[in-house]
DNA sequence: CGGCATCCATACCGTTCCGTATGGATGCGT
DNA sequence: ACGCATCCATACGGAACGGTATGGATGCCG
């Protein structure tokens, strides 16, 4: 009985929580949360605008919550760091995996993934991380091994398609300075047919001399 | 008599001037000393760090001044921004003029100029004048102002080179994209040989294939 | 029911800013 | 010598923000 009663209430337990936490969903915070949100000011405000007091604002809470959740804002800051480095790593191998002979058209995929127009919100939170990245070092750090990874995936890439060592090096690199550079730029007073060029420009990077 | 001593005091009064702007020219301020230093705390910390007492300091004087010169925060932003469209227009003409068959050579100038690990304080400006125009209209209207000079100059060397149009105007948009780009990206953990992929890059932009 | 843990609100302090008001110092012309 | 303009210091109010302390609400568990 008592048995018995012990496995009622832990199943009834678990069925008030399930309830509890897809009801109050958004009213019981944690700290994925308050990272979630994070991301979203660091791609419209950059790094500076993540303020304790103004996500505690946009979440309808008050800083008394974030408090609870994190030790001060570094420790936000290091959570969203984390999250980021780790979301970035799962995405590089997702973009660079490809089966064979199709390695070629992944790598246009690469560079139409990243073009700034669609996924707007990704490239300017890259855009805020590397921002933040210049001025402290620990960021930097992860930037570091991020780009390093990216390069290397791509890199990959490259010669499977046959293109040698060093230029499959060089063209990773304009690969993704590319993408990045791009975003930073406001081209549409110098041609109405960027799209165009846009295309050409991926032939640039990824087809090979004489292909 | 009273016109020679007009003629004295005078030129007494242009010597005392030179002198006194010669000496005190670091405690005498005007507009363009607090936009000099505004560049530097631009560079180091983005359009965020620019702040009024913050400038103040490093002038060593209060905000007293400041607001003598200006009228608020928002004038000193205008300032700076009309002196960096003047600079940047100012070079733009100065880097891209060629002598009629050295164009070519003229392009891998402009890439070399644009290098990041030189000139290092202009492309810190250059990012983080970018990163401004992302949350504020007008500056972005001057960004697509220099932006749409630049191209349309580098593309006139590719023209003069015999790139036909279409070819010209991608990359000259690849070059520009890819200068700003790799200043972002941190891959000194990708090769020790970054310059040698760096130069292989500059061929990769700027040499027309079969060339 | 009573004790306890979780989670958040409120109130408060210190700091850093922006902007204004006002006075002081210096130098100029007359 | 006098008033006047230039240029800056000082002092103040107000807002935004980081961080702490404390209390309150809720739910769980015995």
């Amino acid at each position: 009985m008592d048995a018995y009663g012990s496995v009622w209430r832990h199943f009834l337990s678990i069925l008030l929580r399930m309830d509890d936490t897809v009801r109050k969903s958004r009213i019981q915070l944690d700290r994925d949360a308050w990272i979630e949100q994070a991301f979203d000011v660091l791609a419209q405000d950059g790094v500076a605008g993540l303020r304790v007091e103004v996500l505690a604002k946009k979440l309808k809470v008050t800083k008394g919550s974030f408090y609870w959740h994190f030790k001060d804002r570094q420790d936000l800051l290091d959570g969203v760091l984390e999250a980021w480095r780790d979301s970035r790593i799962r995405d590089i191998v997702k973009q660079t995996r490809a089966r064979p002979g199709e390695e070629l058209q992944q790598l246009y995929h690469v560079i139409d993934v990243y073009s700034a127009s669609r996924n707007r919100k990704g490239m300017l939170i890259e855009l805020a991380v590397r921002e933040w990245a210049k001025r402290d070092t620990v960021v930097a750090g992860v930037v570091r091994e991020v780009d390093t990874k990216r390069l290397e995936h791509a890199r990959s890439l490259f010669l499977a398609c046959g293109v040698p060592m060093q230029e499959a090096s060089s063209r990773c690199m304009l690969l993704y300075a590319y993408v990045f550079g791009i975003s930073l730029m406001i081209c549409d007073g110098f041609s109405n047919e960027i799209d165009l060029l846009k295309a050409d420009i991926a032939d640039l990077i990824a087809k090979a001399r004489g292909q």
